[in-house]
DNA sequence: TCTGGGGTCCTGGTCCTG
DNA sequence: TCTGCAGGACCAGGACCC
């Protein structure tokens, strides 16, 4: 189940007057990328992950949002209200895409295809947003159906799709031979290269081959999982309810950053925004790494594993500066992120006099901030070291995610902008 | 032509321990 | 005490996904 240029479509639902215009929501600045393109927008070459400024330059009417991530969110959250009220298998693969195990709603339903198109109509009428439907037994064979239900764009503009489209049972190998190797989930650029170099074209091409000779072109793990991919085998199940791995913030800066002590003060906020995601998770993370990106691209990690799992962005932020502190940055810094991995239920602690020392025993403050945050918004209290300079500027998940959202020298701290109209 | 942000998974190297 | 080995934890990076 998979929405059709979602960003885009919540868009045009509050900006009705965009309609049959090229759309495209993104970064706005230097520095963005294209989250999602109307169909329209899609005709002149444009497409996700682009970086904006060639997108100007395909189309430089195109009007370029900035987007609304909680707004989203809240849609994305409804329409996965609707799926849930037909299977209580409802795996959530990002915010416009779900696998749904209908098996168990069949008999009060009918069968995929009818669930499906039960769906659509739903989801049309409740939130005026299309959806594509794929219906196959294994799951990436579903993904790869709803791919093909999906609208297309062309220069007269949008051709509609099937909308639902079934690989019936005995069928899937018949379906899935003639794709071109890159549909395949897990064949990215590197592995297509890999792939092409021992003459694969099609998913067809790559079941003719034996097990080990995929093993040898790209790796044991990869190899066995495409080649039992190629001959329609994914024993993956529907999973509902997987908690989170990581919890990570990462920003890229308008301009390159040279000073530590910048730099430093931007670990705190991100610091302080994953571990205000922890605790909500109630959640700590035993494994902090810190992600730099140079100026050239080069991008480095470095990471330290805690004692114990923690949530407090105190601690986060002392291990990510430790980490800053062995790298030379000086040559300029691009991005810079905080994630946290090995994550692990909280539970009570007990402390120590290392813990007095370091900052491990800011629990109840961080409980207090927590609070304070619901009632009076995000902005409302936060580490000192943010409040230097020009006010409080705390990082929330509703924030543009798609680049620095201004160009002004010296910034790459993403204010709170009001979304709207760009172009 | 310029490359975001938030994730997952895999691989290979190093270090420690028994 | 030294050496070799195996296994696990940790670390860094790469590839891929939406």
């Amino acid at each position: 189940m998979d929405m059709d240029a979602f960003y885009a479509s919540v868009e045009l639902l509050r900006h009705p007057e965009l309609r049959g215009q090229p759309v495209v929501v993104g970064g706005t600045a230097q520095r963005g990328v294209v989250a999602a393109a109307s169909y329209e927008a899609r005709s002149y070459g444009i497409h996700s992950a682009m970086p904006t400024v060639r997108a100007r330059r395909l189309c430089p009417h195109a009007v370029v949002l900035a987007g609304d991530h909680g707004l989203y969110r809240e849609v994305s959250r409804r329409i996965m209200e609707i799926f849930a009220s037909v299977t209580p298998h409802v795996e959530a693969l990002s915010l416009d895409e779900a696998f749904l195990d209908v098996t168990g709603s069949q008999r009060l339903l009918g069968d995929g295809e009818t669930i499906g198109h039960l769906l659509r109509r739903q989801v049309f009428e409740q939130e005026g947003l299309w959806c594509s439907v794929g219906v196959a037994r294994p799951k990436f064979m579903a993904k790869l159906a709803s791919e093909r239900a999906k609208p297309t764009a062309s220069r007269t503009g949008p051709i509609p799709g099937v909308g639902v489209f079934v690989v019936p049972p005995g069928q899937e190998l018949r379906f899935l031979h003639p794709l071109p190797i890159r549909a395949l989930w897990g064949v990215g650029p590197a592995t297509f290269k890999r792939l092409d170099r021992i003459g694969v074209a099609s998913v067809g091409d790559l079941a003719a081959l034996t097990e080990e000779t995929v093993q040898l072109a790209v790796g044991k793990a990869a190899g066995r999982h495409l080649h039992a991919l190629s001959r329609g085998v994914d024993p993956r199940k529907v999973e509902s309810d997987v908690g989170p791995k990581s919890i990570s913030h990462e920003e890229t800066f308008a301009h390159d950053k040279h000073d530590p002590a910048q730099l430093q003060t931007d670990i705190v906020r991100m610091a302080d925004a994953v571990a205000g995601r922890l605790r909500k998770a109630q959640i700590g993370a035993r494994t902090v790494t810190l992600k730099i990106r140079f100026g050239d691209f080069h991008t480095i990690t470095r990471s330290a594993t805690l004692s114990q799992p923690s949530d407090s962005g105190v601690e986060i932020a002392r291990e990510a500066r430790l980490l800053l502190d062995k790298v030379l940055v000086r040559q300029g810094v691009r991005l810079l992120g905080v994630s946290a991995t090995g994550l692990k239920p909280v539970a009570g602690r007990q402390l120590s006099f290392d813990d007095v020392e370091t900052g491990a025993a800011w629990t109840e403050a961080d409980a207090a901030i927590d609070e304070i945050r619901q009632k009076f918004g995000a902005g409302a209290i936060g580490p000192a070291r943010l409040a230097e300079g020009a006010g409080l500027r705390i990082k929330t998940e509703d924030d543009t995610q798609w680049g620095p959202d201004t160009d002004a020298p010296g910034s790459g701290e993403p204010a709170n902008t009001e979304n709207g109209r760009k172009a």
